[in-house]
DNA sequence: AGCTATTCATAAGG
DNA sequence: TCCTTATGAATAGCT
């Protein structure tokens, strides 16, 4: 039984307070819906406990009213996060944008497309920098063909090598009247003749 | 003097009804702002009248409520408007930024750049794909000339039967022994007949 | 959680 | 809008 006025100050008892938390917290909740209902009136109520719950009461739904206060009183706050970053992404999106613009432009152009509105000037710069591109792509290729054709010669020379050292092999072989293991050798050796040359054609096709 | 409980609906006196919305109202902050300080909660309260005001009131700031409500309870919603947006801008995004990368690829390409890493294949293709550039530069560069060319052909046809009617006209004059007016409209003709080469000359500098 | 004494809130009326 | 008043509602402290 309540005696004297409550004291308008934290409750120190944690027990006490946890309860009168529990009880006034439903007050409150309550009380909003009347007033909700009586008035005909848009209520919002947030309640966080100490120990992090959340309770709530919207008549017209939270975030509609958040938006709706959002709108009349933080109207003026045209530095808030949500729009400032609204903001940025429009801009970066404006950017990338022109630049995607730009580089197609210049796609179509080295493409020969769209040059109608070009002058003689643009054109002829335009060519230029065909030319420089035409011959960069025919030094490369060039370079490739006469990397593959030095990558060929160093092979031959190394299978010329191994053609000697076989044949001189296969007439000591003769020679001594051939056994079992050197007949396995000699396959062996044969084997790997015939790989490097299917390697071989492979590169001088790919270089066409 | 209040005779039985009040029935939760709408008070349909709009005298009464908005009597008892001040009155409430200030009821139901009083018990907020009590729930805020006896408890230690967090408290944020917002109401609007329905002739559009705003009452509020929030223990720790009601943008802090806010975010905090949003934060709890706001993130697990991953289909809210605000989540979906920014998913919906980051995607965006991203795939501006592949397009640009990709035109900046090929643009290099095209002129001869950041080749080592392709292909015979490639580089025969964009070979061809310059060739063609270049021709249809080439082809635009003629066409600008001829139709110079067609230009000029046509002004100098014009000027030679200008000057065909001027001779004849000279003639004329003389014939009749020249008087003032005449005078004048020789002197015209003459200066019409040096604006026009002026013309042509440029032309032909920028055909160049 | 339920009870109860007590204070509080507030509808109606002026 | 404020005051008054009667009365229902809320709730602190206890069990």
């Amino acid at each position: 039984m309540r005696r004297g006025k409550v004291e308008l100050k934290r409750i120190e008892n944690p027990t006490n307070r946890q309860v009168s938390f529990s009880k006034r917290r439903n007050g409150l909740l309550k009380k909003a819906f009347e007033l909700s209902i009586l008035c005909d009136a848009e209520v919002a109520l947030l309640i966080f406990s100490s120990s992090g719950k959340v309770y709530q009461f919207a008549s017209h739904g939270m975030d509609k009213s958040i938006a709706k206060y959002k709108r009349e009183v933080g109207l003026p706050d045209s530095n808030n996060p949500q729009f400032r970053t609204m903001e940025f992404w429009r801009s970066e999106i404006e950017e990338l944008k022109r630049s995607i613009n730009t580089l197609d432009a210049r796609l179509k152009h080295l493409s020969g497309e769209d040059i109608l509105a070009l002058g003689m000037r643009d054109l002829k710069q335009l060519e230029r920098q065909l030319k420089i591109g035409v011959e960069r792509i025919r030094s490369r290729k060039s370079r490739i063909v006469s990397d593959q054709a030095t990558l060929l010669k160093r092979r031959h020379k190394q299978l010329k090598e191994e053609n000697t050292q076989l044949q001189k092999r296969v007439k000591l072989d003769e020679a001594q009247e051939s056994n079992i293991s050197s007949r396995i050798v000699g396959e062996n050796a044969c084997s790997m003749f015939q790989q490097r040359v299917l390697q071989d054609e492979d590169l001088v096709n790919e270089a066409e």
